[in-house]
DNA sequence: CGCCGTTGTCAACGGTGTTGCGCGAAGTCG
DNA sequence: CGACTTCGCGCAACACCGTTGACAACGGCG
């Protein structure tokens, strides 16, 4: 105890097999390959070559490898993020680049869509936004607020978006078909409003609604600033 | 075949003990009670004081009875939105009635947060979203759109909020605190926005947040239905 | 009455995350 | 250099999950 405690950095093991880096990777690899119920932990044994149950001498439990694993595909998403935006477009690429990850490894974001990691690269992009919203213009609890509008409306929808890719091939189908089958079945004379778009509303594609629901969070947060700027 | 078929309805024995009716109530009553693994089909077996899988007698699958469970919550949010409100104040009506019943059954809409039910009570979800966006000015395509962006975001935030309170104690108290801990520890120097909003993050409300997603979804209609009106 | 479909029970299967035990090798120290 | 400790790993097992197939009891109907 007495030594251990002095040196405990140098108490790795030079020929451990296993990492907690490689453990992440063989994790992104498996979630890579988008199968819903890809991601259990004997699958993750089988990547890596080794017992399943050796991940628990590197992570407490799944949850925290999940977080860490979480956090690395914050930072593909912020290596997506060019330099030089205004902060309009700066959350515009946000968006795009975390729904690009998020629909890479649908395993990992669908399970994440209400957590947070609390490691460095979640840092990064709060960080990210609460800048784009202070370059808005808003300011203090305005800024908190908005900050917590962007960051849970865009985790949501990546959330969303994933769970979607990862349901069992005949939910899935059911719920694409409805909008051409049950959708179009329904009473005139109760449901006017469906009756009348049934065919538009079979039409709208997942990029059109992405849009106009990041377009929504900038638009508000523009209205905000001005508003408290006219004060 | 022949005669079964003519009197479908009269199939039914009598004395039946279960009924998809009382496996949907006391589905409802576990999902109520809130604790995350709560609502499994050995638990729903416990509470309707039948054998587990007697479920499978009246439903397909768990999925199928999800289904039916929560379109029935979705009929609560229904009754709770009173009649004669103009389009904003309905849609704040119906977020505010959709998260009042995810909180009191977290364990079905965290699940259906990425999921149709196909049945009639979501009809009429879509109908009266439908008609707010008509009512405030679009058609055609631009309603359908705004329609999906105004349901998912609405599913996807009262998802979300359902989910967090299904959380393991533990992962929540980490969480929660981490405004109080790990983000009042970063670098000032690398994260200066963070630093000096520090106090006002850990302040935010989960009321506050919503409130400035559901007025985001309005002034994102209203800004689209002026510009439609304009051109 | 006797058939037959419906409904509940029971045992079991394959899957999940997780834990306790033992082994063997790597590192430390007399 | 040998003994001792430490620790990463494999193995077997546990508790729980959703689901299935065989079987028995029961009611309606010919």
């Amino acid at each position: 105890m007495s030594k251990s405690s002095v040196t405990p950095a140098r108490t790795k093991r030079v020929g451990a097999q296993l990492t907690p880096e490689a453990i992440i990777e063989a994790s992104l690899r498996i979630a890579a390959r988008g199968s819903a119920d890809a991601f259990t932990v004997r699958r993750l044994g089988e990547e890596l070559g080794a017992d399943p149950t050796a991940i628990y001498r590197h992570f407490r439990d799944k949850d925290e490898l999940l977080l860490s694993v979480a956090d690395r595909t914050l930072g593909e998403v912020l290596d997506s993020i060019p330099d030089g935006l205004d902060w309009k477009d700066r959350l515009r690429a946000l968006a795009a680049g975390s729904l690009a990850v998020a629909l890479k490894y649908p395993a990992v974001s669908s399970i994440m869509a209400s957590r947070t990691t609390r490691r460095t690269n979640e840092f990064r992009v709060v960080e990210l936004i609460l800048g784009a919203v202070t370059e808005a213009g808003l300011d203090g609890a305005e800024a908190a607020v908005h900050y917590r509008m962007v960051g849970d409306s865009l985790l949501a929808h990546v959330g969303q978006r994933a769970a979607y890719l990862l349901l069992d091939p005949e939910s899935r189908a059911g719920d694409e078909s409805s909008w051409n089958r049950e959708y179009r079945l329904v009473d005139a004379h109760g449901f006017p409003n469906i009756t009348r778009l049934a065919q538009q509303l079979a039409e709208v594609t997942d990029d059109q609604i992405f849009h106009a629901r990041v377009e929504a969070l900038i638009t508000a947060i523009e209205q905000r600033a001005a508003a408290v700027r006219e004060a």
